[in-house]
DNA sequence: AGACAATGTGTACGACGTCTACATTAGTGC
DNA sequence: GCACTAATGTAGACGTCGTACACATTGTCT
């Protein structure tokens, strides 16, 4: 006697037939919602598994262990980060010359960023804690809409300010890690370190700072 | 029938009597290495009590609950930090023009505190994850020997930027939360973020370069 | 049709946080 | 010196989690 599709709670992948036919997917997608709800911790194999209308073991057809879903919300997280900025990215005219459009588009790789994180703590938080090697942050499960992950879209960003002539060719080399630094750093505070309080006008108003002290400093 | 003071395990606190003594001390010490080796998560209740040489709820004649263990660990963590910052100021000469002086006072708050993340991340992470708000973060709690945080270390220094006219005055406003953004952030991603797996001398490279980054563009 | 691999279930174990009830002890007022 | 009370520690239980093992069901390939 098998109970099929009827556990208590809200289940979103209900089914009729033993198989689920997507249950990765599904896992992933639970996994996600349980990050913006609660952060990385709240990422539970066994809540993921009730979400999908499962049995807990089933998970382990799909993945390893705990760290392993975890992994997968991680990517999924980055992907999203990444389909921000490119929003705010978007925004910015065609008509801009050359120059400001790669200086704006620069900046937008960081106010996308901050964005997202106020946006999404959890969801973000999980996306960075934890996530794998910097190797594996340049694959293509963790890519918006264009294919390029986060790191992608800054790296893109800092070789066409070279290209533009705003930002000298000696300093490129690792301003990646430089922008990247203080931006997350910003995030972090404002998410769960000891900013976390602050009113949304002040967080804007740091965001601005954070940004014109990393164009201005690399 | 009690049995005190042998259950198995390496007992830190053993005791021959029935009252611990210090056990609210003995439990944050306890948490300090469980966080020491495994970071906030490994900062269980049982496993600190297991360590102390008590049942398990004896915890909660100290602590509300897990939370607040976590929140005293991260205070001690906060002091160990001031304590690395200190420890780098201490090493500029005395006899260093007042200028140049406060140049490297200010470096060394960067510094101190990033040598401090690579030397003992998962405490770090403890002290600067799901800490408590910016007001208890200037509490007594978290200071160092001088009996400030590394918080205050950092206004510290850039006050003594201004006063010696290194740093302009207008600028001074806030410039605590840009410089404690780049480099938290840089200690995130060195410690469990993409650059975790990076070898220790090009960390130091980009320690150098975020600081001078900050100083730069403050 | 029958074998095999893929996928999902059931049961079980230890660790965790935390609740409730109980035991032991240190001070305090007499 | 002694009983009372508050502080402190213990015992047991419950629900959660991750995960290991054995078993059930199903799609697929020959």
């Amino acid at each position: 006697m098998t109970t099929i599709g009827t556990p208590p709670g809200p289940n979103i992948g209900v089914r009729d037939t033993y198989r689920h036919g997507d249950l990765s997917r599904a896992l992933v997608e639970a996994g996600v919602e349980l990050a913006r709800a609660g952060g990385p911790t709240a990422v539970a194999l066994r809540a993921a598994t009730r979400r999908a209308g499962v049995s807990p073991n089933a998970a382990y057809r799909h993945f390893a262990d705990r760290g392993a879903l975890l992994e997968a919300v991680c990517s999924a997280g980055q992907a999203r980060v990444a389909e921000a900025i490119e929003a705010e990215q978007a925004l910015i005219p065609d008509a801009t010359d050359p120059v400001t459009a790669a200086r704006l588009r620069f900046r937008a790789v960081g106010t996308g960023y901050l964005h997202f994180a106020l946006a999404e703590p959890g969801l973000f938080q999980t996306a960075f804690t934890a996530s794998p090697d910097l190797e594996s942050a340049t694959s293509g499960s963790r890519a918006g809409a264009v294919g390029r992950g986060p790191f992608e879209l800054l790296t893109d960003a800092l070789d066409r300010l070279v290209a533009v002539g705003v930002l000298p060719g000696g300093r490129r080399p690792g301003a990646e890690f430089l922008a990247w630094s203080a931006v997350h750093g910003l995030a972090m505070l404002l998410i769960n370190g000891p900013l976390r309080a602050l009113e949304a006008g002040q967080a804007e108003v740091l965001i601005r700072r954070v940004v014109d002290m990393v164009e201005q400093g690399l």
